[in-house]
DNA sequence: ATATATTTTTAGATTAGTCTAAAAATATTT
DNA sequence: AAATATTTTTAGACTAATCTAAAAATATAT
């Protein structure tokens, strides 16, 4: 039987891994299960005991085929979990995660499947991540931050890193939103700001508004 | 903060203490939990520490105000659930109960309240047992088993103690399902079986039926 | 290439929940 | 009311997941 533990770190390491396929070190594990080094070091052997991982001292991580299925299978339900929040029980988009971190975990084939139906097979959930399939099967669309995005280039708004409520009333007051469809005009080398254009205006936002909006290519 | 299996123990005392307000002592918690009863003792001080119940040594277990509304917040959430799962995403009744174990342990005062408005505030759940409102309000019904029901007296099914498939089988070529409503017409002394009356037919059955079907006077 | 800094692992302790075995309290029977 | 049986509690140990502090390995800087 896998624990609940087991399943977060599993899902740590994927999302650690899936830009690159290379090996997690340790101490990045430990800071994103907000624990010790010392406490991932004895749960990355145990998840290698269990095959979940491949490991060898002081080397890094690798999941294996069946950690990266433990891993996508969560992800499943998280993303189906989120759509449901927000289309039926009118969760906005910045609250849904916190939630869906514990419904992520309930087991039952049933459930997912009967889930899934019932919200007419979504592709994608509500910060435009894409839902695997049964099989695990989905296309990884690359999230960037506003301030390494391309001149010229068009892309959709897709989530915020800062969740403070003044930055996202200075979101609403610039009307960007989750979906937005936003141009990037020019770069200031001076202060880093980036003029951008949404759909009828365009306006320059500074470095720490860059740094904290993701966006996905279009 | 108030740990799952603390929730699991109190709502186990709430539900052994709820046919008759008497205390409740260490042997049926722990054989209702699947445990040992030096490990209910355990749990019994700290539930006492914790102030969700009154416990003295050697005398049993009741809740205290907070320990109930607990666990009345539990069932609520666990009632509800149900609802969701045999309205929504075509559950059986006899498949719910192992996945609302689960589902009632989520901690969101939005997710719940938002979960009722979207059922649209169901009062029973599919079992026919009544859902608390946000306040923990609810008519405790007592449900009892065929065996004990009085002649004369009509009931409606509510549920089964015995779930194996032969005894579904039998109940579904009998024409009882959840729902059906039933009135006693003569109990047989010489065998304790029961002859009872359906919409459209009058059968007898046997003592072990009788055992295993609950009813709610109507 | 040697010294220094960083990362990772080990060793030993801690907490929640459980267990077994034995002791203590209560209940039942004769 | 004494003897016996049952229930409950205590004592001490175990596992999973964590921690601190120190040791070992690897990486970086001079």
């Amino acid at each position: 039987m896998i624990t609940l533990t087991e399943e977060n770190y599993i899902k740590a390491i994927y999302h650690l891994s899936s830009n690159g396929e290379k090996t997690v070190n340790t101490n990045a594990i430990a800071s994103s299960m907000q624990t010790k080094a010392s406490s991932a070091t004895d749960m990355i052997k145990k998840l290698s005991e269990k095959n979940y991982a491949d490991y060898k001292k002081y080397q890094g991580v690798t999941l294996t085929k069946e950690g990266k299925r433990v891993a996508v299978n969560i992800i499943r339900k998280h993303r189906l979990w989120e759509v449901f929040l927000v289309e039926k029980l009118n969760f906005s988009w910045d609250e849904v995660h916190e939630v869906a971190e514990h419904l992520e975990h309930i087991k039952s084939d049933k459930l997912i499947d009967e889930l899934d139906a019932f919200l007419e097979f979504p592709t994608h959930d509500p910060h435009g991540d894409p839902i695997p399939d049964k099989d695990g099967n989905f296309k990884h669309i690359e999230k960037i931050v506003l301030a390494k995005a391309e001149v010229g280039s068009t892309y959709r708004c897709v989530g915020v890193d800062d969740t403070s409520s003044s930055f996202l009333k200075y979101l609403d007051s610039n009307a960007i939103a989750l979906g937005s469809i936003i141009t990037i005009k020019h770069k200031e080398p001076f202060d880093n700001s980036i003029k951008i254009a949404l759909a009828n205006s365009e306006i320059v936002v500074s470095q720490s508004v860059a740094k904290n909006l993701y966006l996905k290519k279009v």
